[in-house]
Order: C-alpha cells, then sequence, then structure tokens
DNA sequence: TTGTACGCGTTATCAG
DNA sequence: CTGATAACGCGTACAA
C-alpha cells in the first residue's frame, strides 16, 4: 500500500556564516572564532555572535570546513555485509569510538566481491577520508592502492586471504615456523592490521578438549585461508603436545551444509571421533545438526565447538562451546590505530587480540572414556 | 600482542585538477568538461585528458565538487544498533541501492537514546546529507529539526513511538478504530513514512494459530509502543473474527526474560492456552524457554509464534514459526524515496509493507483437540 | 580584540 | 569546442 500527498516545498536556502556576521553585527572572521571557543574574542561578543547563531539556526557547512582545513572528519570503514551481525558489531564499536572523537563512519560493504573492495577504497579517496578501515577484506592489497602507499592512515582488521594449503601432516617444528610463515606475510605489508590470535584461540579450545577427556578428535572446514590455516595450526599444536594423533580433517566451503555432511561421514568411520572442532560456528551448527541426523546426540556422544561466537551460537540446542571475537573491541582499536596515524604518527601497528574461550552446552566428558571406566 | 614499527611517511600531496589541466595543456574547466562526459568537447581532447587522469592517478575532490554543486551525494542513515542484525539488513539494502544511484550512506547509530538522535539528525544537516533515513528512531518528531520542515526530504521507517495503551477489551468496531488512531499519528505528520503492516501480520499469523485448531491463544509482551499495540490489535482481529477469547495477555519489557516468565505462568493457569504469540522472536524464544522449563515441549504440549524473523529463529529448536519482514527492501525503498524528494519530487509518501509468514516448526494441532478427538 | 583578503578544489556562466 | 572568471562557505595569516 502507497499513499502520497503534498508537502510543502522545504527549499529554504541554508544560512551561512554571512548571514550570522551580518546579524551580529561582526564580521565573518569573528563568527568563526567565537564559534571556535577562541580566547581572542571578548564574551560580549562572543554571546552576541551566540545569539545570533541560535536565532538563524546556523550550522558550520561541512564541506567548506573540510576544503578549508583539509580534512573531512571522516573514516571510511569497508566491511564484507552489514547484514552480518559479526561485522555490525565491529562497526558499532567503531562507530562509538570515532563519535566520540567527533569523526564519522563512511560505511561500505564488499560483499567479498574484491572487485567492490577496489571501488569503495577508491570511493573512500575521492571522499577524502582521514583514514579507513579495511576489515574482513579478501582482495590483494595491491589492487588497492596504485602507487603503493596508501595517502591516508589505513588499517586491516581480520585480514583474509589464500594461502598454499598447509600440509597436514606437519610435525612439532614445522607447526612453529608455518605459523611464523603465515604471520610473516602480514609484517611485509606497510599497513598496519588488528587480528584475533586465530593459533592460540584454536589450541586453547582443542586443550579443553583434551582436558575433557577426548582423545579422537577431528577439524572439519580446512579451506587455504589465512584463518582456516591458523586454526588447523592450532588444533594440531594442541594435539601434538598431548602426544595426540588427530582424527581426521574435513575439506571444504566454510559453511552449514559442508559441517552437515562432515559429521555424517565423521560418524560413519570405523574409529569415529568423539569430538569435532569446526572451523567456525556455523559449520559447527552444521555439525551438529549432521550429528543430530545421525542418529546421536550432543554433547552425549560427540562433543562440537565452533569460533566467533556469533548470535546463534548460544542459541542453538545445547548452546555452542566457542571462542568469542572482541568484535566491539576490535572496532574501537581500529579506530585509534587511524586516529594515531591522523594525529601525524605514522607508524605501523600490528595488533593481535585474544579470544576468549566461551564454554557452553555442546561439550561433554569423551563418550569412550565414559564406556571403559 | 601489538608490535609497531617505522613506515614511510604518506605525505604526498593530492593531486588537482590544476595538475591535469597542466599536464594535459588544456584549462581547468575542459577537464572537468571531458570528465563529465560532456558532448562538448573533443574526442581527442577528451583522450588526452583521460591520459593525464591516468597519469596523475587524479581524483576529482569530493568536497570541493559538493561545495561547487551543492549536493553532496550522501544520505544520512540512523539505526538504532548496527550490532543488531536486523538493522543491518536494513542498511545492507540501503547501501546497495544507494551505491547504484552513486550516492553513499553516512552511518548514525541511535542507540535508542533520544538525545542521540537528535544529535545524529544535526551532524547529518551539518554534513549536508542531501536526504536521511530514520530508522527505528524512538524520540519525538519535534525533537529533529527546529524549524517544522526538515530542510531535506527525510524518510522513517518502522517508527516506533509510545501510545497510551489500549485497554484490552477492545470490542469488534473499536479494534477498527483503534487501529486507525494509531495510523492517524502517522498521516499527521510531513515526514515520509516506511512501516510493516503489524495489524495485518499479526492477523494472519493468528488465523494460522487458529486454523490450526487452536482455541486457547495468549499474547505474550504487550506495551504501550506503536508496533505492540498493532499487533495486539491484529491479534485481537483475528479472534473476533473466530468467535474466541484471548485466554490471556501479558504486559511487559519485550526480552527474552519476560517470555520465559510469561510461559512458567500461563501454564500453571487452570485454562493454560495451547498457543502463545509473542510480541517478537526474542521473547517468543524466551517463552519456548519457559515451556521447556516448565516440563512440557513445543509444538507438541503449546505452539509458540514470534515477530520479525531474526537470524536466531531459524536456529532454536524447535525453529520458530515467525513472520518475516522485508528487512532489505525497506533499506532499498526507503533510499528510493529519498532519491524520489532529492530529485525534486517534494511528496510526502506512506509505505506499509507486507510481511511473509514463515512457517516452521514450533507450531502443532491444538494440544486440547488432540485429547477429545 | 576585530576586520580584510586570500586560498581550498570544483563547477557553471559567459565570452570567444 | 575551449578558456577566463566568478561563485561555493569557511578558516587563517596579516594588518589594524
Amino acid at each position: 500500500m502507497t499513499k502520497t500527498s503534498r508537502s510543502p516545498r522545504p527549499g529554504r536556502k541554508p544560512v551561512t556564516i554571512a548571514d550570522v556576521a551580518r546579524l551580529s553585527g561582526f564580521s565573518a572572521a569573528t563568527v568563526t572564532r567565537a564559534l571556535q571557543q577562541s580566547p581572542l574574542v571578548r564574551p560580549a561578543t562572543r554571546q552576541c555572535v551566540e545569539r545570533a547563531v541560535e536565532q538563524l539556526g546556523y550550522r558550520p557547512h561541512w564541506f567548506a570546513q573540510a576544503l578549508a582545513t583539509r580534512t573531512s572528519r571522516t573514516i571510511g570503514l569497508l566491511i564484507p555485509s552489514s547484514g552480518d551481525s559479526f561485522w555490525g558489531q565491529v562497526v558499532t564499536g567503531a562507530e562509538r569510538r570515532a563519535a566520540e572523537a567527533g569523526f564519522s563512519v563512511l560505511l561500505a560493504n564488499a560483499h567479498d566481491d574484491p572487485v567492490l573492495e577496489a571501488r569503495a577504497t577508491d570511493l573512500f579517496l575521492s571522499r577524502r577520508v582521514d583514514g579507513m578501515i579495511l576489515a574482513g577484506t579478501v582482495g590483494r592489497e595491491v589492487s588497492w592502492f596504485a602507487a603503493g602507499q596508501p595517502p591516508v592512515p589505513v588499517v586491516k582488521v581480520n585480514w583474509e586471504t589464500s594461502f598454499s594449503p598447509v600440509r597436514l601432516d606437519v610435525t612439532a617444528e614445522t607447526v612453529d615456523a608455518l605459523v611464523a610463515r603465515v604471520r610473516r606475510a602480514h609484517r611485509r605489508s606497510a599497513i598496519s592490521d588488528i587480528s584475533v590470535d586465530d593459533f592460540s584461540a584454536a589450541r586453547r579450545l582443542t586443550e579443553y578438549l583434551i582436558a575433557s577427556g577426548h582423545q579422537r578428535i577431528a577439524f572439519v572446514g580446512v579451506a587455504a585461508s589465512r584463518t582456516a590455516i591458523l586454526r588447523v595450526l592450532g588444533f594440531r599444536k594442541a594435539l601434538m603436545e598431548a602426544g595426540l594423533e588427530p582424527a581426521g580433517f574435513v575439506t571444504g566451503p566454510q559453511t552449514l551444509e559442508t559441517g552437515r555432511e562432515a559429521a555424517l561421514t565423521l560418524l560413519s568411520a570405523r574409529s569415529a571421533p568423539t569430538a569435532i572442532v569446526a572451523y567456525d560456528d556455523m559449520v559447527a551448527i552444521g555439525v551438529m545438526r549432521g550429528v543430530r541426523a545421525g542418529g546421536m546426540r550432543v554433547p552425549d556422544d560427540i562433543s562440537v565447538v565452533g569460533f566467533d561466537d556469533i548470535e546463534v551460537a548460544g542459541f542453538v540446542d545445547p548452546p555452542l562451546t566457542t571462542v568469542s571475537q572482541p568484535k566491539e573491541a576490535m572496532g574501537r582499536l581500529a579506530v585509534e590505530v587511524v586516529l594515531r596515524g591522523v594525529a601525524g604518527n605514522p607508524l605501523k601497528e600490528a595488533h593481535l587480540m585474544q579470544g576468549e574461550l566461551v564454554l557452553r552446552g555442546s561439550v561433554g566428558p569423551a563418550a569412550g572414556q565414559q564406556r571403559t571406566s
């Protein structure tokens, strides 16, 4: 249903500083100074100007200000999608912090498309943002800025990129070497970055499963992405230190469906795992569905853990044990890094934030252990 | 963990149209025309200019353009919170549509605070947005714009406001009168608005329950808000037309906890309902938990429905039957309305969008009916 | 303490 | 077809 009706044309022309100057009887320069709380202006004058501002409903014209001062007080924020509550939380943190500093946020969605990513950085640049935050991007850095160095401070958040697949039969030494190698790729760039320590998170999650008595643990959702590799390596590391072998790896796109099928496959194997580490919560939920479809129960027969602590994770049955990423904090920190850059401190910063284990109902004691005891 | 290291100062001064003019050997005016694809410029000249642009990496300075053309090609979008995936979807739709039209989105979060809402509209105005979308706002319209008419096209989306509580013992005539009254409050405003037809959605949802054999149906989450009242009225309307009486109303804040407690209370009554309509999905999930805590099952013993189709709704157990709001479409439409206003058609538009019933697993045949048959 | 004059980077209006 | 020139609204040296 749609209804329309006339409404008065809002065509009042905006009031400028000249109008204020005229009404108050002072010059435009004085008005500017009064508005900037400059100590050079007499209190009585300030009063007078403020009255005129009030009366006319004057608001400084932001473009003109920006043009004159050469700063836009705007930060470009590129994320994969606003519809994703994960990134939504990052935006919330960023927006809050920016507002505190008197900055606003220019938002763009990349929808996982490198072309859109490049277009967005272009947009930001021509909008003369004072800095930009590139979050969850998939494209290659070179495609963003033609001449190497970006002209404004840039920070990457949870930057994703493809890596040649890691051999799964790594040894104790190669795990550390590979982690170092993956991290080094970050360091080469001159662009600041913030990311969550996926390696450590996966390691702690796996250690928790081992401490719960699990000995046969599989990983579902292996892929050639930076994040996936670090999580696999953390998983391997924990296993090695406990003298255990992985109970299986399932490769595939990081979707619910992958998790479902993987669970069905793994459960029908002769030596089925008693616990599954999923690449992320969505895959984990798929695993839980697969487990149920296979006639078994979580966590009685098999334990499941995920990553990210997405909103849904706390609402599935049983609620999912996972590791939560500091989403709002990442957004805030990203803005702070950019702000430091804007303030004229052109340092590259690299932040590795720690996730937090969220213990819920999807992990129980190892089923095998129960039988033998 | 934090690491910092030196990086080359990015202080190249941006290239201006004058640089392009110099290099290409033409005047700035011609460069502008070439870039605007004006037919007034000779192809050879255009080529020449384009080469210079390429070579210098020139990008038009957006403020200066905006200042000269008096349009910012920006739309202000105010939402309660980016962390909420409901609004995130609205943003996605808006952002997409805006990008198609070459506009960008300036985002602000109100966090349900009328003060922040007013500050945001102020920000938008001083940023000279071409139009603004005020979504899910709670404040009073008068507080937004000092001088009555806003100076740019504005559209409200799912505008929320408090209403004097509706008497629950309405009659058939008063239902229609009340719906009309609630809607009239919208019409009085000169500001365009988009909202979902909550009355009709609630009515259809309730009709569906009745068609499933339910006769004793309660409503949980009554409050003095516009949305809540329309949903209650839709619920009442469906019941009346079927010659049924409501099995109860529970008032309270629209949270999961309210739902939980309400379920416990309703189930222990002498004539317990066989179905519950919750104000929204979060309340509905609370109801489901309460039902389970009370030792009964959904949908075997009692059916539950919600509103909004939030992300979580499809993942709870059983998946929730609800009515989905056209979130992305609302965002798109909002941008379109603003764009029409920008194009110089200052009409007030009122759009009532229809939600869609999403039938999932939380509704079954009436338990009472099963027993008697 | 206040006013004047100029620059910020573009676009639009007129002449040529 | 192209080139001067004047806005656009504000900040800021510099002068008063």
